[in-house]
DNA sequence: CTGTATCCGTGTTGATACTG
DNA sequence: CAGTATCAACACGGATACAG
């Protein structure tokens, strides 16, 4: 038993630099702790939730990434109702305020000619994309909500005024659902499968109204590459 | 004399994700980054200027980022005209279209409770913060040619139309020059020092219109803190 | 003067194993 | 499930030496 544990009082890497960027940098530049923070968007997730969609962090750095960002006021720390006495992390409303930064650097990086679409992507990434590419003079017209639903994951998306709302959540109420794996999606959104063929590969589940499913597909339109 | 350059092919710490966030930071998400192409936002720099407005990055570090920059295609190296053969690092133009990125960090850190602004400023870090920071309706109605001059460095600020544009450059056509240093600048701008008590000071050099100069000032307003 | 290469001490990262 | 412990590999930053 170790009990002195001297913790060193952290001299953390730090750039001493007034301005904005660089101190977003100091708060959320650490390897992994933009990715942590992306994959709360949509709502609070559990310890090993975040393991399982964040393959390649280590148990010991996620450890650290939320005990950084929670010192930081990103995100909290709860404990769930005593039935289930799980912790989940939560981001605080400043935490979910650091959005516009995934939207700059997604929508920069599309233009990057070394981008493979081919690697693997989680269900927050996906929607992540859809509140940034959307594009609103193309979405003007169109209204409704959809379902996500990615194995038991589910998230609800409100369709409207050239814009989408998204939340982990129930989708009873969805004028559509889709089901599929995230990668299967966005090779329908932003890979030109025709969804009608995801279907009949048994990739792709479509309930409710096709219409808006074929409409919605059109939504997201990728920029030029840059090379 | 070693030959045996064998480069490591570097197998360089890569996310293996295909949202575009985590691709933006496999190209820029190492230390210092981030903060290279800062520097050279409004105009080509040299190893040494980089340096200097980068203190802290050692020079290998520099060296290595620059590297990385030109690889993934961000910056180039150039040679000047024969005269000063001097070798100068520019953004491509994709490269410039990373300014979002930094808007949404500095928007988003202006909220921060732990942002110190008393640490040393760049140049560019503050006249990236005029871009970030304008109020487009306080900014409508002003316009105008603004030189800052920090030492022997010059920038040109047009503001129109609500909004900035800045290039490091020449600025005899000025309508208004401010010279001083980015910090006191900064504390004129966003620390409520009037620009008056920093003249009297003999820390601010007002030359042109002083009714330019005072508008200017207003003209950027800080978010509330999110504690 | 403008970079580049190499060594070196230290801190950070990541894989595996392990504990409550 | 939610982390900790340990350890090896690597990245960082400083110094110094070198090259055009």
């Amino acid at each position: 038993m170790k009990l002195n544990k001297v913790t060193k009082a952290r001299p953390r890497r730090r750039y001493e630099d007034a301005c904005g960027a660089a101190h977003a940098l100091d708060l959320l530049g650490e390897r992994w702790a933009l990715l942590v923070v992306r994959e709360l968007m949509f709502g609070p997730k559990r310890f090993s939730d975040l393991r399982a969609d964040l393959p390649g962090i280590s148990a010991n750095v996620l450890t650290q990434r939320l005990e950084g960002l929670e010192a930081a006021g990103i995100l909290v720390r709860r404990r769930l109702p005593p039935p289930a006495s799980a912790q989940v992390y939560e981001l605080t409303s400043w935490g979910y305020e650091s959005e516009p930064i995934f939207q700059a650097l997604g929508r920069w990086a599309a233009r990057s000619p070394k981008h493979d679409p081919r690697l693997p992507l989680s269900a927050s990434s996906l929607i992540l994309s859809f509140r940034t590419m959307i594009d609103p003079a193309k979405a003007k017209g169109a209204g409704g909500t959809i379902g996500l639903k990615f194995g038991n994951e589910t998230f609800r998306l409100r369709l409207s005024g050239g814009k989408v709302q998204a939340r982990r959540g129930a989708i009873n109420d969805a004028d559509l659902i889709l089901e599929g794996s995230p990668p299967v999606i966005a090779a329908a959104i932003y890979g030109g499968q025709p969804l009608a063929t995801l279907e009949a590969q048994g990739l792709v589940r479509i309930m409710g109204d096709r219409d808006l499913a074929s409409r919605f597909v059109t939504l997201f339109p990728l920029p030029p590459k840059a090379a």
